[in-house]
DNA sequence: GCCAACGTTGGC
DNA sequence: GCCAACGTTGGC
């Protein structure tokens, strides 16, 4: 059984762009314990949505987990974890942060419960829901 | 161990 | 630019 998440960043530090031109990026610079737990609870094949924060507020794309939790090189102290992440694809419609605030059966998504964490689980109900507001039929 | 001060994230 | 949420730090 796989798993399915949810990771965000600022596009101003690396946007879905450079994550596609990148192809596979390791998921730094994580600083919430929260957040690193979800990190190492990712396994090989594991899908997450790729959101960009703050400029955008949408999701974009999909990318899959393909190296599991490793030590974060940039992290001085050793005690945070990366994995790395490979562009899947991009959402053929990307699902803005307004649309999931429009819909009662995604109030308790983690994005919208925990504006702050970084790094979040999605349920598989959820994930489904997402892809199809996303422009995919499932 | 409590809590106020402070810094950061991220939406608006 | 402002502010709410919330994690962290430091004094006691």
């Amino acid at each position: 059984m796989s798993g399915y998440w949810l990771v965000k960043s600022e596009p101003d530090a690396f946007s879905w762009a450079q994550q596609v031109a990148n192809g596979v990026e390791p998921w730094t610079g994580v600083r919430n314990h929260m957040a690193k737990n979800n990190l190492k609870a990712m396994r090989l094949g594991d899908r997450a949505f790729f959101y960009h924060s703050n400029v955008g507020k949408q999701i974009v794309g999909i990318v899959e987990v393909v190296r599991e939790a490793y030590p974060d090189p940039t992290a001085e102290s050793g005690d945070w974890v990366c994995v790395d992440l490979k562009a899947v694809r991009p959402l053929p419609k990307p699902v803005t942060l307004a649309d999931i605030k429009a819909d009662p059966g995604l109030a308790d998504l983690p994005l919208v419960r925990q504006s702050r964490l970084s790094v979040m689980p999605i349920s598989r109900p959820h994930w489904d829901k997402l892809c199809r507001m996303g422009g995919w039929n499932l």
